[in-house]
DNA sequence: TCCAAAGTGAACCTGAGGTTCCGCTTCCAC
DNA sequence: GTGGAAGCGGAACCTCAGGTTCACTTTGGA
């Protein structure tokens, strides 16, 4: 692969990433490729269509959260640490993206298995961190999850944004 | 105007209200008439176009939602209490349409200043609340407005979510 | 019974966005 | 330096979804 092709494909790639973490997967192809500085006709060049850049960035970012998520509850001093940890992460990745992918029917089971074994380790936390005392018990981990994913999955949201905030603190269980 | 036709116009609105609270304002005029048990035509006839019957709705909706305010923040016990309610009210209401009104530029500054005075009656619950040392006070009354349009724009919202539950109490200051 | 008002839905129109294609440019092995 | 394969650009094309129209049928009510 000629040099120009590579450093090509990371611009198309990075340039995709913050579009859709900025405006949700709604971004067009045409769109990532003047962001990346680039003609649509070399975007297609690097990816057939646009399922295929999807299925890239989907899997890479399912990836970085699953292991991030079975690092993090090896590690974590608790189950809300660990949970904590993650939510940080997801918000981190262009994970809007998967849900989307998730909405379309997807010819890649690859990524069914691993978006399936991701939410496992996020309920695992969510359980760990309400046996300890440290998560609301009125909400099953599915709920959790979904509220998660409402805010997770907020075009523009950045690690830190307030809403993160509050909605952590709705979900924490204090000593009364 | 004909009874069929006063009937058949209550039909579209019911549905169109019931569309837009349920899919958000994605739902077509094709949707919305059959969704009345009509058919497309007969909804042009009571609306000129797609615009006029999302004004419709969301001058009514806007309406209710700013008399409602100003009666709860007369009569509620505290600030606190004005705000959860109003907050329940915006849940009832198809509101995701005032604000896919509000991205598009809009002829009806009369919709435009009801908005803002009812944004104002929010933040005054907010202000309030927060004086009363019932909200947090880390957040401005905007971002507050912000959060809770992220909330009450979720399509299929339903008074009574946990997602509000959750997001009530990490808004909440309790005595520490 | 009559007809204006109202209803119907297939057809039309438009715009947004994915995809193609071909002439031009750039890299790089020789 | 040069040939040419690899890569690039972006206008043009295609498709499809959804708003809108309209010629025709049905219906309420006098």
């Amino acid at each position: 692969m000629r040099s120009d092709a590579r450093r090509n494909r990371d611009l198309i790639l990075g340039a995709a990433v913050d579009l859709f973490i900025e405006r949700g997967p709604a971004a067009s192809m045409e769109e990532i490729a003047r962001s990346a500085g680039l003609g649509v006709g070399t975007l297609y060049r690097h990816f057939p269509d646009r399922q295929s850049l999807l299925e890239e960035i989907a899997a890479d970012s399912l990836r970085r959260l699953y292991d991030y998520a079975q690092a993090r509850l090896d590690t974590a001093p608790s189950g809300w640490d660990a949970f904590v940890g993650i939510i940080e992460q997801c918000v981190a990745l262009p994970l809007a993206l998967t849900k989307a992918v998730s909405e379309t029917p997807l010819d890649k089971p690859e990524l069914d298995a691993l978006a399936e074994r991701s939410d496992a380790l996020i309920a695992e936390a969510v359980t760990r961190a309400q046996k300890q005392g440290d998560l609301r018990r009125d909400l099953s981990p599915a709920q959790v999850a979904d509220m998660l994913s409402v805010i997770v999955c907020r075009p523009g949201i950045r690690p830190g944004d307030p809403l993160i905030t509050v909605f952590l603190d709705g979900l924490r269980l204090r000593p009364a």
